[in-house]
RNA sequence: GCGCCUCUAGCUCAAUCGGCAGAGCAACUGACUCUUAAUCAGUGGGUUCCGGGUUCGAUUCCCGGGGGGCGCACCA
C-alpha cells in the first residue's frame, strides 16, 4: 500500500479525492478566519455526563438545561433544514446532536453542511432535548469544528480487514468498542496485579532492558550497539539476573512488570517484545510462589470481570475457581505414556519412545527429550489450571535441586488451556552450583547451541555475597490477557510490531 | 527460516475461461424541519502491490521482489 502525502500549500491533484477535499475545506475555514484546530473549547460536560444526568427523558421533551460538549461526528444525517449528527466520546458513548435552521440561521447551516465531514471533532452548545423520536439530543445554538479530520473514516458497517486494525490501531480503537474495551480490561489487570503486590508488600523495580551478557533465559536476543561504549549489547531477554541482586541487596520481595525482547518467530502466542512479570521473595519457596501466582491471576479475574468463570471470545467458558491442580511431570509422564520414566532412565530408552511417537528430538539433554515427551503424552490434556512440578535438573539451570527428590529440581510450569502460562522456581542460591551450572551451559554453547548461557560473572559475584533461599515466578502479561479474554497476542498488544 | 494461500476505489468486497474493472458505504451536485446504517435523483473516483516475461492484447497466465494470513520450525 502507498502512501499519499501532502505539503500546506503544494498541488493537490495526485492525493486520492476525499482527502483533496477535506484539505480544501481547511483551508476555507482557515481563509474566513476560523480555527480548524482550536487550542481551547468550553466544554461543560462530558457526553457520558449528559447521558447519566439524563437517563430516561420522555419523548419531544426541552430541559432547559445548556451544556457545551465535544465528541467525534459518526454518522450524520442532513436535510434540508433540520440536520443530525452523532457524536462519540473517546468513551465510546454517542449523543446526537441537532442543528436547525431556525435556531442557527441559514448561512451558519450552509456552513455546517459545507465544513463538517464523518469523523471530524466538533464542539456544540445547546439545550440538551429529546427529540421527537425520544432520542436524547443536543439542539445547537452555537458549534466549532474543534479539529478537522483530513482522512475518512473507513466504513462503520463492515468489520475492518486484520491488517487495517493493527496498522491503523488508533481507527481500530474509534470504530470497534471491542478493542477500546481490550485496552482497559488490561490497564485493569495491571492495577489488579499491582494491588495484589501491594497487599503482600511487594516493591516493584525496573532493572536493565540494555544488557552487556543476556541471561535468565535461553532464546535469542536482539543486539544492538553503544556508540558511548563502543560495546555490543543486548535487549534483555529476562530481568531475572537482575532481580536477584536486588534480592541480595535485601529487597526481600521485588517484582518487576517489562518488556522483554526475544528473536524468535512470531505467531498467535508469541510476539517479539512482549510484556514479562517477574517476582522474587526471599525465605518463599515454589509453593508459595504457586500460591502467589494462582491468587494473581484469581483476582485479576475477580476485579476485572467479578467472576472466576471469564467468558472467552467465542462464548466458551475459563474456570480459573478453586484450589489449581499440582501434579508432577515424571509421574504424569509415566502414567500418559505407559512407560516408567525418572530422572535415572537411560536417555537411549527415552530416543526410542520418542522415535517410537514420531518425534523428531535431536537435542545432547536427557531432560530435553522428558519435556519434549511429556508435552506430547500429558500437554494437550491439560484443560484445567494446573501446575506442571519437579522439572528435569539439566535443563533448568538456575533452579535449585529438589530437596527430597533426585535429578530433578523445584520448578512448576503452570498451564491454562493447554498454553505455558507461568514458571516458579526455589531459586538456587548457591553460588557453587550456581557457576558449575553455567559453565555447563557454556560448553553446550561452544557445542553450537547459540541460546546457551553466558558466563555472567557479575552475577555469580552477588550470589557470592549471599542470597537468601528464595521463590521465584514469571508470567507473560500478554499471554495472561489472552487467557483472560480468548484473544490472539496481536489483539491484546496495543501496537504489535508490523513491518 | 521453510511450505501453502492472499493483495482490486477512502473502507468492506465482487468480476475477468486473457478483450472498455463493478457493488455497498464514503465523496461530490441537487431535493428534503424529526433523522438515527435517513431517504430520493444524479455525478465523479482505479498504476487491479511492484518489476520483468509470454501475448495483437495481462488486472487475469509465467518468473522475481514486497506486504499480509495460515501451517511447520524456534521460542514464553
Amino acid at each position: 500500500m502507498t502512501e499519499e502525502s501532502y505539503l500546506p500549500g503544494e498541488e493537490e491533484q495526485d492525493l486520492p479525492e476525499q482527502i483533496a477535499i477535506r484539505l480544501a475545506k481547511r483551508e476555507r475555514l482557515l481563509s474566513s478566519g476560523v480555527e480548524a484546530y482550536p487550542v481551547s473549547l468550553p466544554i461543560s460536560h462530558t457526553i457520558d455526563a449528559v447521558r447519566a444526568k439524563y437517563p430516561d427523558l420522555e419523548i419531544d421533551v426541552a430541559t432547559g438545561d445548556t451544556v457545551a460538549l465535544a465528541g467525534r461526528v459518526m454518522f450524520q444525517r442532513n436535510t434540508g433544514k433540520l440536520c443530525f449528527a452523532t457524536l462519540q466520546a473517546g468513551s465510546g458513548s454517542r449523543i446526537q446532536v441537532m442543528l436547525s435552521q431556525e435556531k442557527v440561521g441559514e448561512s451558519n447551516l450552509e456552513h455546517y453542511k459545507d465544513l463538517v465531514d464523518l469523523g471530524d471533532h466538533l464542539f456544540v452548545s445547546g439545550e440538551v432535548i429529546t427529540s421527537k423520536r425520544g432520542e436524547l439530543s443536543v439542539l445547537v445554538d452555537s458549534w466549532q469544528i474543534a479539529a478537522k479530520t483530513i482522512r475518512p473514516l473507513p466504513n462503520l458497517h463492515n468489520e475492518l480487514g486484520e491488517e487495517y486494525r493493527v496498522r491503523h490501531r488508533y481507527v481500530d480503537l474509534i470504530v470497534r468498542d471491542r478493542a477500546r474495551e481490550v485496552v482497559k480490561i488490561r490497564s485493569q489487570v495491571m492495577q489488579s496485579m499491582r494491588k495484589t503486590f501491594i497487599e503482600r508488600t511487594f516493591i516493584e523495580v525496573e532493572t536493565p532492558m540494555l544488557q552487556t551478557i543476556h541471561g535468565g533465559a535461553s532464546a535469542r536476543p536482539f543486539k544492538t550497539h553503544s556508540n558511548a561504549f563502543d560495546t555490543e549489547l543486548f535487549l534483555r531477554i529476562a530481568p531475572e539476573l537482575f532481580l536477584k541482586r536486588a534480592v541480595v541487596g535485601g529487597i526481600d520481595r521485588v517484582y518487576e512488570i517489562n518488556r522483554n525482547f526475544r528473536n524468535e518467530g512470531a505467531d498467535r502466542t508469541h510476539s517479539p517484545e512482549f510484556a514479562m512479570l517477574e517476582a522474587y521473595e526471599a525465605y518463599g519457596d515454589y509453593n508459595t510462589m504457586a500460591e502467589l501466582t494462582q491468587s494473581l491471576i484469581q483476582n485479576a479475574a475477580l476485579d476485572v470481570f467479578g467472576t472466576l468463570q471469564v467468558e472467552l471470545e467465542d462464548g466458551e467458558i475459563n474456570d480459573l475457581s478453586g484450589e489449581w491442580d499440582r501434579i508432577s511431570m515424571f509421574e504424569s509422564l509415566s502414567n500418559a505414556s505407559g512407560v516408567e520414566i525418572t530422572p535415572e532412565t537411560d536417555i537411549a530408552v527415552l530416543k526410542k519412545l520418542a522415535d517410537k511417537e514420531g518425534l523428531e528430538i535431536d537435542h545432547p539433554l536427557h531432560g530435553k527429550y522428558v519435556e519434549e515427551l511429556w508435552e506430547h503424552f500429558v500437554k494437550g490434556s491439560l484443560t484445567k489450571p494446573t501446575f506442571v512440578m519437579d522439572f528435569p535438573v539439566d535443563t533448568s539451570p538456575l533452579v535449585r535441586n529438589h530437596r527430597s527428590v533426585a535429578g530433578v529440581v523445584e520448578k512448576w510450569d503452570l498451564y491454562i488451556r493447554g498454553y505455558e502460562q507461568a514458571t516458579g522456581y526455589s531459586e538456587l542460591v548457591d553460588p557453587v552450583i550456581q557457576r558449575e551450572r553455567f559453565v555447563e551451559q557454556a560448553r553446550l554453547a561452544a557445542a553450537g547451541d547459540p541460546e546457551a548461557m553466558k558466563l555472567d560473572e557479575e552475577f555469580l559475584k552477588a550470589l557470592e555475597f549471599g542470597m537468601p533461599p528464595s521463590g521465584g515466578m514469571g508470567m507473560g502479561i500478554d499471554r495472561l490477557l489472552m487467557t483472560l479474554t480468548g484473544l490472539g497476542i496481536r489483539e491484546t498488544i496495543m501496537f504489535p510490531l508490523v513491518k
